[in-house]
DNA sequence: AGCACGCCGACT
DNA sequence: GTCGGCGTGCTC
């Protein structure tokens, strides 16, 4: 027998399928998808087995050194699934493989971790004969009554007597494994549903289509829509997988499901240890748990009898990977997996991604929608206030609107959220005075500050531009490209309600564990009067008694340099005004901007979900962006800048030569040009189809794989370009 | 990823 | 004459 293995080394080089002979003695337990250890040149490595044959094309084979798994890890779906990523992104099929797997089940180069399964001892009764003292009758009798009795119960009478009568074989201990996770019984309380809620379960359940896209409303339900139609698929034997961002993974949301299917659920999330993942991975992998709630990694779960994939907010940039590679989208691997397994994928928004709704206008997903809040109250009403008249007045960060409305709202005892907006709080220059910015004439995105050279730059096409000391717009001298925390204002916040109780919730106030939970609940408990946080406040809280959500600084996030940037604009404040007014009272929404007239902010107002992508999908069709575009970006990366900066070059002319659809950028310096003593630069590609693409890539990958001076990294559909 | 091989510069 | 720099190439 032969294997054909896969090494534990992400490497171009090594990526391929090495042979190894299998002894008689391992023979019988050789399967494909099961880790190996092989030597490999001077190493011991781990490999994965990605076939067995009889012979092959070398006749001078070294020989598999041992078996690590007795079950497969990756199954024949996962092992295909690995090489499709691999296709789709140019990983390597190792780094595809190890981004499936929990960390306790890596291939492990260095003994790096240690996470094991974790066992409880039981005891059982042996032969009882002899004689024996009070506490080892003791001991027998409680053996006796319960039949199996785990260790920790009997240490309360003596370990060492349990010790005993191990040794004389009176009692018998078993090792059985043990879930460090644990989960409540179901109390399968269900809600009943609306008669749009009831439209979208029936449309999925009962269609045919293989994606849908459920465009509901804040506080439509849509939690109650994936509940529903996940319980159908249970109710015939089928699993579920339901994509989350991270963010919004939250206990409460788990808790959610966990009222409903109980232990049924397989929780994977961030706050788990290494060895909680791999527990609940096995859960999983063993069919003991049939839903899996989990952020991006969580699509890889190795369900069987896989029913229905959900991926809620789908709109969200965190279901695709970017740094490490591979480089994948979970909502494109969320539509191979469903229709390898012939079941649907169901993504959820309020503000769906243009390139969703495109597609669900398009008719390639089938569109439902919840245009209504399920208590059949309004959305909130937004109000927003223009900064330009408020200069000199509130000292810049609080109109006299919003401090009245949090006013009254404190009076009436109901709470406010407010929001700093600081996404992409960087390195761009705007007018203090009328919220001017630079940008580029070819590409409509915020030109970046170069500090070094003092330039202002595109980082798409390279287009650079200086740094004036005057506002073109308005003549003041007032650029600057400072920004606030959270922290200044609480104090000035403090400065005008004295007696306010404020809580903080920003990425310093949360890092620690179960820290970001404690707020929300404190939050809930009114203990606090006025939750004031960054992004975290915006998706998926839901407070009874929150009337009033303002938003500080809503043009942060239209400035950063992307051309997604009015589109998270709309969302994330669509979202976060979602938040304001929830249940019986009503709610308010105040957002304060330089930009009123801006289509992101102004369409707000009324919620205009559909004019904002009407609007939005004209500029990306003027601007060759997608979702009437692809984009794929190539960063060349490395220590000498002119030499890379003469490969970039080269490999420019190389995609001008080849490609004759595709539009090529750059290459220009990335927004971080240096980290780390290494130089970056971009390329960027926009096309429709281009069939030569894929393969040029490979070409290019393959000239550089030998080449230590030169790094290529190819992000294709990114969702940042740093 | 490691590790050896190999071909040029500065030393006992 | 040798030690050692790290560019290049190979690992079933």
């Amino acid at each position: 027998m032969i294997v054909g293995v896969l090494v534990e080394i992400t490497n171009r080089n090594v990526d391929k399928i090495f042979d190894y002979k299998v002894s008689d003695n391992l023979v019988d337990d050789i399967k494909v998808g099961i880790r190996v250890s092989v030597p490999f040149g001077r190493m011991t490595l781990e490999g994965f087995v990605m076939e067995i044959k009889s012979s092959s094309e070398l006749d001078d084979l070294k020989e598999v050194i041992d078996i690590v798994d007795k079950d497969v890890v990756l199954n024949d779906e996962l092992l295909e699934l690995g090489k499709i990523i691999r296709d789709k992104t140019l990983a390597t099929l190792m780094s595809c493989y190890q981004t499936m797997l929990p960390k306790a089940l890596k291939l492990k180069a260095k003994k790096n971790n240690t996470i094991n399964i974790k066992y409880d001892t039981y005891y059982s009764l042996g032969t009882v004969e002899g004689k024996f003292n009070d506490n080892q009758l003791k001991i027998i009798d409680l053996v006796k009554e319960k039949g199996k009795v785990i260790r920790k119960e009997l240490a309360d009478i003596s370990l060492s007597s349990v010790n005993t009568l191990v040794k004389k074989g009176v009692l018998i201990e078993e090792k059985i494994e043990h879930y460090r996770v644990d989960y409540k019984e179901e109390s399968r309380e269900i809600k009943k549903l609306t008669p749009d809620q009831e439209s979208c379960v029936n449309s999925v359940i009962n269609g045919t289509d293989k994606a849908y896209l459920l465009y509901g409303v804040t506080g439509s339900g849509k939690t109650e829509v994936y509940m529903e139609i996940i319980d159908h698929y249970l109710k015939k034997g089928k699993t579920s997988i339901v994509l989350v961002p991270e963010i919004s993974l939250t206990p409460q949301m788990i808790n959610r499901f966990q009222v409903r299917f109980g232990n049924k659920i397989a929780a994977i999330h961030s706050a788990l240890s290494d060895g909680e993942k791999y527990d609940e991975w096995r859960r999983i992998y063993r069919g003991e748990a049939s839903i899996v709630i989990g952020a991006r990694s969580a699509i890889f779960a190795p369900l069987n009898n896989l029913g229905v994939i959900i991926v809620d907010e789908e709109h969200s940039d965190s279901y695709k990977q970017s740094d490490p590679s591979p480089r994948y989208s979970a909502k494109e691997i969320a539509l191979i997996r469903g229709e390898t397994n012939h079941a649907p994928v169901v993504f959820g928004s309020a503000t769906p991604s243009l390139e969703a709704m495109a597609r669900a206008k398009k008719g390639v997903f089938k569109l439902l929608e919840l245009p209504n809040r399920i208590n059949g109250k309004k959305l909130p009403e937004v109000e927003i206030v223009d900064m330009n008249k408020n200069l000199g007045k509130s000292k810049g960060y609080f109109s006299p609107s919003l401090i009245e409305s949090i006013s009254n709202c404190l009076k009436r005892n109901e709470q406010v959220i407010l929001l700093l907006n600081r996404r992409g709080y960087a390195s761009f220059v705007s007018c203090k005075n009328c919220g001017y910015t630079f940008k580029c004439p070819n590409c409509d995105i915020t030109l970046t500050f170069h500090k070094s050279s003092n330039t202002l730059r595109c980082h798409y096409c390279g287009h650079g531009g200086k740094v004036y000391s005057k506002c073109p717009e308005c003549g003041e001298s007032s650029l600057s490209n400072l920004g606030v925390g959270t922290q200044k204002i609480e104090e000035e916040l403090l400065k005008q309600f004295p007696t306010s109780k404020i809580v903080r919730m920003d990425f310093d106030t949360t890092s620690k564990k179960g820290m970001h939970e404690k707020i929300i609940e404190s939050f809930k408990n009114h203990e606090y009067d006025i939750l004031l946080g960054t992004q975290m406040v915006s998706k998926g809280l839901d407070f009874a008694d929150v009337t009033l959500v303002g938003v500080i600084n809503a043009d942060t996030s239209l400035n950063i340099p992307d051309f997604r940037s009015s589109e998270n604009t709309f969302s994330l404040l669509d979202q976060v005004a979602g938040r304001s007014g929830r249940s019986e009272k009503e709610g308010k929404v105040i957002i304060q901007t330089f930009n009123p007239e801006h289509y992101a902010i102004k369409l707000v107002r009324n919620h205009d979900y559909l004019a904002f992508y009407e609007e939005e999908m004209n500029i990306r069709r003027k601007l060759k962006y997608p979702p009437y575009y692809y984009l794929c970006n190539i960063r060349i990366s490395g220590k000498d800048t002119n030499y890379l900066l003469n490969e970039a070059n080269k490999i420019k002319r190389s995609l001008e030569r080849n490609l004759t659809s595709t539009i090529i950028l750059g290459p220009s310096n990335a927004s971080i040009f240096k980290m780390n003593n290494t130089y970056r630069y971009n390329i960027l590609l926009k096309y429709k189809q281009d069939d030569l693409l894929i393969p040029l890539l490979n070409k290019i990958l393959e000239h550089y794989k030998t080449n230590s001076k030169v790094k290529i990294d190819i992000d294709f559909n990114p969702s940042q370009m740093l």
